[in-house]
DNA sequence: CGGTGCATGTAAGACGTTACATGATTAA
DNA sequence: TTAATCATGTAACGTCTTACATGCACCG
């Protein structure tokens, strides 16, 4: 899965590299980002491997445009990578990994800043994305089954947003309420237990470090989960 | 935000390449993805950095272990990157990707099929991760409190893991329902409207395509096409 | 006159994947 | 004996980012 599968897929319409950066930027861009300067080289090896055709046109302002077009041969080999039985394509999360890590920190005061801060984004991109499904419904209620094929397929990806942003905010918000708790308990608790105590009660509890540690699969067992 | 940050976190407890393979494969997974053959160099160009130290140990099997462990300084550059204003790190979701695109296949049975097959394997994972959630319940309530900091933060990704996976199961049987819907229509119309009468009505439909069109921003720019 | 938007690209390097190469131990 | 698991790596390639380079046109 790359760039290129995507390129053939928009280019169904001629468009020119800048055209498709803003396309990237308004519609795609919450599942699908690209510069320009990835966009440019992609576009001239799909071309040079027959996918895609090109011609020059003109345009009011700045050099020549150069407008691009899936050839039937880039329809075959984009239909073919459509067909072919497809994993989930390993999602890369930075948050959560950012989250995961943040343990380091060593109070919860940099978690429950982060989570509010993710929270603020999630739902201002939430914001942003239902204000366009609104367009969208309107549009479909003045003028019902307008959709065609293509903007229905879009219109999927468009939920698909608005679902897992929702799901996100809601996340966020429950992770800031097991924080605040947990502050609150530990607080009570600081005052009240000595270090000693608390080294102690992590050594007993080892096993149940195993999900974390790495040095516990070296006592190596062969536990099925 | 790459393997590195994930590394040096990672190995604030000692371990070695293949044990970081694991741990990813086993826990991390879910958000993020390694290979050996990018963990050893990465490993190896930490530890240049003094970023991490290593030391070889004995094992039962197989060849020499190299256990690695963070310096300070590699604490100092973590810290660093966790405390520095962060996005959230373009997502890239090859699904979604997919599903864009889909429409070329000309009718609704791939994306059906494709969504089914999204939605169990969806299924398939969030259970997998509910399995190990009913864990850590189960070990909270027997010993209350006995999550660290660490395995908190851990708890927080797990629990988004979870939700995440519920939301996508529900955003596909959404897309089913609405997918058989769309077909259903389609079926009873095909028989009664020409194709001459079905382009006619694209056409008059052309304002509603912007959202997807390229062809759209020549509002803006007199696109010669 | 200077900034923003339109429009195209190159170069260097960072990051990641797939394939290959090696060799020991253990369970079926 | 053969496959799986443990254990470490290299090479080649593919993908993506950041920085740089160029130049016109329009608006204030």
């Amino acid at each position: 899965m790359s760039l290129e599968h995507i390129l053939l897929g928009l280019l169904r319409e001629p468009a020119s590299g800048y055209d498709l950066k803003t396309l990237f930027d308004e519609r795609i861009h919450y599942f699908w980002a690209a510069e320009l300067s990835q966009i440019y080289p992609t576009l001239q090896h799909l071309e040079r491997k027959g996918m895609l055709r090109s011609r020059r046109a003109e345009s009011k302002r700045g050099p020549g445009l150069r407008l691009y077009k899936t050839t039937p041969a880039g329809h075959r080999a984009l239909r073919e990578w459509l067909e072919d039985e497809a994993g989930l394509g390993a999602d890369r999360v930075t948050y959560l990994a950012r989250l995961y890590l943040m343990d380091e920190l060593g109070d919860l005061q940099g978690t429950l800043q982060y989570l509010m801060h993710l929270r603020d984004q999630f739902a201002r991109n939430l914001s942003a994305l239902e204000a366009i499904e609104r367009e969208w419904e309107e549009r479909e209620l003045k003028n019902p089954g307008s959709l065609n094929a293509r903007m229905f397929h879009t219109f999927l990806t468009l939920r698909n947003g608005v679902c897992m942003l929702g799901a996100r905010v809601k996340w966020c918000e429950e992770c800031i309420r097991r924080v605040r708790n947990r502050m609150e308990r530990e607080g009570s608790h600081v005052r009240t237990i000595s270090k000693s105590t608390v080294d102690a009660h992590r050594v007993r509890n080892r096993r149940a470090h195993a999900l974390l540690d790495s040095r516990d699969r070296k006592k190596r067992r062969p536990s099925p989960r």
